[in-house]
RNA sequence: GCUGAUGUAGCUCAGUCGGUAGAGCACUUCCUUGGUAAGGAAGAGGUCAUCGGUUCGAAUCCGAUCAUCAGCUCCA
């Protein structure tokens, strides 16, 4: 037809195992991925060109490197929840016209959209959405880009689509933006810049979880809107998976476990928020606490203790009480016959307090640096809503201790911390230990005590130290605490959920409200610098997360009832009763289990008190003088003397292995 | 604190239309003496979260309070 004699235009396309493919110009990602294979070609969500995700049917005219992206693929599900994000707009829209639609993201495991509606959205509801969503999969909708200038945009959500918040993100967050793109699939259309999902059909399964409240733009003074959470993946074998963790996840909860195991409890009768340790929690607690006193004893702390309530003006002074005054409880306000008033605080924090016992006596820079240390309980009126079991409590004990030193000890000093709480969450067994450097944020200052300079000083010894330990961190900007920077650890539990646990951080400011001082080598008053730390952060939230990534199962050093004796028949038990009392007299944490049960019945109600030690005594076992071993989980470990089993588990205790 | 949901025996949960409560497990007693995850029988156990209202009558309907759960906001 033409008699354009030039040849055909083709590209070059380098595939992420190094070959390099040529397609005609104008190709599409699904063109690719199609020449590669069928499977692929189902599996392909979008395409990375040039390390930038794109859509996959986005024509392609240039030479680059590309990268099919499938669900399994890194950017694979953030693309695929954010286009189910609209996908369950769509079908709210159609079930609920008038809906008008905010902020609907992809996020760590699903995605949500927040809804402005006049229907009232109900458990049930989300069954009829999830039943329209599968549906509008079925149609095989095509998802088309769009872009625009952005005054045609504004223009578009103000006739055709009439949503005034994409209107207000137009007008206000994008002000600055010249074009903008849009995705339509039917009659929906939402502002977005993408990727998506070239057709609906890719959701083929989908889960709804809750409806819950937020505000518009995350502004307490703006409207409410519904909330709607849900995920959705490429499979219903993978929704079957999912569904599987949450109820692994919920099977793992403390608060389950720490009721059934009784380590713990909470009462109104003693107030929301105030856990009580049982007998049993208190022994891991006590265990945990014993097992950082030694590391500490051998790192040079000296352990200090201070009341549980302190005068007001200790805290006005230190500034946590104006800073945090919502978040307290109310002064304890007491006058004396002459009618003089005094204020007290229920501590909510341990450092005034330590500040004071530095300051009691002239110290010597000889004498630093200085390591005070105590397990301080502290009380802090957390809002109802936060409140969750021993993660967020009202009253609970942190590993606190300060240690002031000298300027040029600080970096030694911070990584000697961090070596501490490395070594602490080894030991408990959190491999996977995340680090992040909470540093201010330099556009809100009037948050933050202390001058630039000091902050500019705190912050780059925290990251000296950082580098030195050689540790991977990653940088959360705003949040360090209104006196300095910090080093916070977060860790995955057995389930990957992230909890942030200990805590290094370097304090210049309260040196200084304190008048900390020392007497240096020429003679002259220099300010210290204040090291907080604590490795578990607090022992609630510490031993919360632990029973969760555990799953209740602690080990031997930790467990509170340690081993069980089990005799099969009754005429075994004065035999049973003497390996009861040798384990007690060795130190090991034992029952003995008389009950005219069966031995099986025996077993499987120390399997579900989850006891790492089951001691089965029979005929056989009392003729050798020796006992059966059967360990939690994994069954009969044969059979040992007395002293024998006694050596092997003593050695396994003071191990903490 | 905000939005929504929930609250029945120690635990997990039934309980219809408003007619003063039921199961399994756990517990107690008795029988059973059994070799590695549930032996049998009987018994006891509840101011239906609390307070108030509607009603001849409330676990059930309404309101308030408390607590818990999910999420938002906050976290020294």
């Amino acid at each position: 037809m033409s008699d354009n004699q030039e040849p055909l235009a083709v590209i070059a396309l380098t595939l992420p195992d190094g070959s390099v493919k040529t397609f005609p110009t104008g190709s599409t990602g699904n063109d690719v991925a199609l020449s590669i294979g069928r499977k692929l070609a189902q599996d392909a969500l979008a395409l990375k060109v040039d390390g930038v995700a794109i859509d996959l049917n986005t024509h392609l005219t240039a030479d680059a490197a590309i990268e099919i992206i499938t669900f399994s693929s890194p950017d694979g599900p953030n693309i695929f929840w954010h286009s189910s994000s609209h996908l369950m707009a769509q079908a709210i829209e159609e079930l609920y016209p008038g809906s008008k639609f905010g902020a609907g993201p992809s996020i760590e495991q699903g995605f949500y959209y927040d809804v402005a509606s006049e229907h009232r959205f109900r458990e049930e509801d989300l069954r009829k959405i999830e039943e329209r969503m599968l549906e509008i999969s079925k149609r095989d909708i095509q998802i088309r880009r769009e872009e625009m200038n952005r005054i045609d945009a504004i223009e578009f959500f103000k006739s055709v689509r009439n949503d005034p918040y994409k209107v207000e993100i137009l007008e206000d967050t994008l002000k600055s933006v010249e074009r903008v793109s849009l995705y339509h699939q039917d009659g929906f259309t939402d502002l977005c810049i993408g990727p998506h999902l070239p057709s609906t059909s890719k959701v083929k399964a989908v889960l709804l979880t809750n409806i819950s409240s937020s505000y518009w733009r995350g502004d307490s003074a703006r409207e409410n809107m519904q909330r709607i959470y849900g995920i959705t993946l490429p499979s219903e074998k993978l929704l079957k998976e999912h569904v599987a963790r949450l109820e692994e996840a919920k099977r793992r909860d403390h608060r389950k476990l720490g009721a059934e195991l009784e380590l713990f409890m909470l009462s109104p009768e003693v107030g929301s928020g105030l856990p009580i340790w049982l007998p049993k929690g208190a022994i891991i607690r006590n265990e945990l606490e014993a097992f950082l006193k030694e590391e500490q004893r051998k790192r040079g702390y000296l352990p200090v203790y201070t009341p549980h309530i302190g005068n007001i003006e200790l805290y006005k002074r230190s500034g946590h009480y104006p800073y945090y005054s919502d978040s307290q409880f109310p002064p304890l306000t007491y006058h004396d016959e002459e009618g003089k008033q005094e204020q007290y605080l229920l501590k909510p924090m341990n450092c005034p307090h330590h500040h004071l016992i530095y300051s009691s006596k002239m110290r010597s820079y000889r004498d630093l640096p200085l390591r005070l240390t105590e397990f301080g309980t502290v009380y802090r009126h957390e809002q109802s809503g936060e409140l969750n079991g021993l993660v967020r409590a009202r009253g609970f004990t942190q590993d606190d201790s300060h240690i002031y030193c000298r300027p040029d000890q600080l970096v030694d000093e911070i990584c000697s911390a961090i070596e501490l709480t490395q070594f602490v969450f080894g030991t408990l067994g959190f491999s996977e230990v995340q680090t992040r450097l909470s540093m201010h944020d330099p556009e809100n200052q009037a948050k933050y005590g202390g001058t630039a300079e000091v902050w500019e000083q705190a912050e780059k010894d925290v990251k000296e130290a950082a580098d030195r330990m050689g540790i991977d961190y990653f940088i959360g900007v705003g949040e360090a605490s209104f006196y300095g920077p910090k080093i916070d650890f977060i860790v995955r539990d057995a389930l990957g959920r992230k909890w942030q646990l200990g805590t290094v951080q370097v304090d210049y400011v309260m040196p200084e409200r304190f008048d900390l001082t020392y007497t240096g080598s020429d003679g002259q008053k220099h300010r210290p610098v204040v090291i907080h730390r604590a490795p578990f952060g607090s022992m609630e939230r510490f031993i919360g997360v632990l029973i969760e990534h555990t799953a209740g199962n602690f080990p031997l050093w930790l467990a509170p009832v340690q081993a069980v004796v089990l005799p099969i028949a009754e005429d075994v038990h004065d035999y049973a009763k003497s390996v009861h009392q040798a384990l007690l007299e060795a130190g090991i944490r034992a029952e003995l289990d008389t009950r005219s049960e069966k031995i099986g019945k025996k077993i499987r109600d120390a399997e579900i008190s989850k006891i790492p030690c089951m001691i089965v005594i029979g005929q056989k076992e009392q003729e050798s003088g020796e006992v059966s071993l059967r360990r939690h989980r994994i069954g009969d470990e044969g059979r040992f003397s007395v002293s024998g089993l006694i050596d092997k588990l003593k050695q396994e205790i003071t191990g903490r292995t």
